[in-house]
DNA sequence: CTGAAAGCGCTTACAG
DNA sequence: CTGAAAGCGCTTACAG
């Protein structure tokens, strides 16, 4: 007598005095049984507290209903409101997801890939890293659908939903402008980042020149994104330019730092200098002041990724890549200047 | 001709002459082949690119090397920091984790879990909610590996590994009391939560009570620990209690609300009144001032967590609970006052 | 040391 | 409408 573990679809069939094949049917809802089985087959299942076990499905169907997620690093506030809206809208649909860590500098990016694949995932979410052509191709010869989150480009391998930098960037400065300051200076990330870097600061410097300014390295600090190197370039930067009325962070975190900065050497926000973010953290919320910056739709992009990526998986067909829209949200860092 | 998806271990047999059974043991490094064999075997694997599917081994093995973990909400910075320290000690060896939303109440928990159960995953970490008897009960029948993360008490059914939040809250109020403040505050979590609401509450009140003071039901307001109701009771408490010099907050987001309830106010951090939190989140050192706040060693929480997990899943015995030690780590917010 | 066979719990043609 | 059988890709007794 098999009395332990879960109840298998063969239980249910015995009871039910019908075929595992019927039991499979009305399990999966397709034709070929009457009412009257149905309900047998149903009654057995709720007396058995029987559920289908998701691996022998798997073996056959070929489909785990499991999709793998890539993080440079999952503690980030970042990466903590993507994975948000992705865990959101796998669950709505019924999937897992399996979050990995990459590392950085994507060290562990093999590692995480090969237990995936073993795994047999059913699709992959690749958030915010470069993507270096070893990685693209490793991840084609997986052969499971990938959409990149946060980052790719047009010429992309996979599709991607990002938001559009340039234009938050560019929404960013004209806002300062628009309060009335014209010397700006711009913490931003590498410009050799061809994603978070160097679009921003083209944004950066075009709304500079739909003003008539002419932008000038000099008042950009480089940082990494982070909070301690925004504190350290925010100090460089009012150092070489303590004309400064505004600056523009290219991540909350780094405003952050500007606001550490001037803290720490008196310079009253917003009153003696303005300062905006980017991201719109939760983090963003809690500054004091509280930090006027450009909002990316994190949650939004994590489930739209997901969205994305099950219409591949599921559709077969390539979706476009989104681009979506950033928008300013204010709050009490920037200072309006009367002429 | 079988040409396409990934080879399997018959092809892996075929291309080196033997029987999938021994294809099967070099892979598994059981006893029974010669090492001319296995080097043939070996050499096959390689030519093939070929690597076992987990699925179809879970089947037989009932072995998914799968992990899921239960958060109420994963986009916290906590829950963050935690995920750090879980992924981290899984990936070392050589599992999956799964990462679920329960909702801030557990509303999906049921959801989740049953996902969780129909994956077969091998085992379970659930996440700093207190847990209802409904829910435990619900965990037992699933028969699989449980740890608690952050929550659980000495009657609990599964093993937990959890900060000692008395005597974090404890070493918080003595680091004011010892920079000479007699007038103490707090900003608490919910009393009736008895995992990081009452036990901090009672850590405060016994130090206070250690340097001879009585505690007062007015000196405490009560928040949920994000940082809005913590702002708002900041407000209340300061209006009920103006002679504070210091307050406690039972999280760095309600301490990160104090400070800006001051900053609105005008109140000096901390030349007119002292602050310091609980949980050492990366906020904290991103405030300005940066926060004197205790610290839960999160991420080491997190891999000690998974750690006890393995155990269980692969030893089989139940392990002991740990309580970890905290400690203040000291910023900016705590004034000494001379005599 | 090695292989044939059964079986893990399902799904899916194929017959009837 | 229903069932017997094959098969998904492995592991594990059982023989030899």
């Amino acid at each position: 007598m098999k009395r332990e573990g879960n109840p298998t679809i063969r239980d249910v069939s015995c009871k039910a005095n019908v075929s595992v094949a019927t039991v499979s049917r009305v399990l999966n809802n397709q034709p070929g049984f009457s009412e009257k089985t149905r309900r047998k087959v149903l009654k057995a299942i709720e007396e058995l507290g029987y559920h289908p076990n998701q691996v022998a499905r798997g073996l056959v169907s070929r489909k785990t209903r499991t999709v793998g997620v890539l993080f440079p690093v999952v503690s980030s506030m970042f990466s903590a409101a993507l994975l948000q809206g992705i865990e959101a809208e796998a669950n709505r649909r019924d999937y897992g997801v399996i979050v990995c860590n990459m590392g950085e500098k994507g060290g562990r990016f093999e590692r995480v890939v090969g237990m995936l694949a073993e795994k047999r995932v059913d699709g992959l979410l690749f958030v915010s890293e470069w993507l270096d052509d070893r990685f693209a191709e490793r991840l084609k010869a997986l052969a499971v659908p990938v959409v990149l989150v946060s980052t790719g480009s047009p010429g992309s391998p996979f599709p991607y939903v990002k938001a559009d930098d340039f234009q938050g960037a560019f929404l960013a400065t004209r806002h300062l402008l628009e309060a009335g300051h014209r010397r700006i200076g711009m913490i931003s990330g590498p410009p050799e980042d061809r994603i978070a870097g160097s679009p921003r600061i083209e944004g950066y410097r075009n709304a500079l020149r739909s003003y008539g300014l002419a932008p000038s390295d000099r008042d950009i600090a480089v940082a990494g994104f982070d909070f301690h190197t925004g504190l350290k370039a925010a100090g460089e930067l009012l150092d070489r330019s303590p004309d400064l009325t505004a600056v523009f962070a290219a991540s909350d975190e780094m405003a952050a730092g500007v606001l550490a900065c001037c803290y720490q050497r008196g310079i009253r926000v917003p009153d003696d200098l303005s300062v905006i973010g980017y991201d719109n953290l939760s983090l963003a919320e809690m500054t004091s002041p509280p930090l006027t910056t450009v909002a990316q739709p994190l949650e939004r992009m994590g489930q739209t990724a997901m969205e994305m990526l099950l219409a591949v998986m599921e559709g077969g067909e390539q979706p476009d890549s989104l681009l979506l829209e950033t928008s300013v949200v204010e709050r009490f860092t920037v200072r309006k200047i009367l002429k």
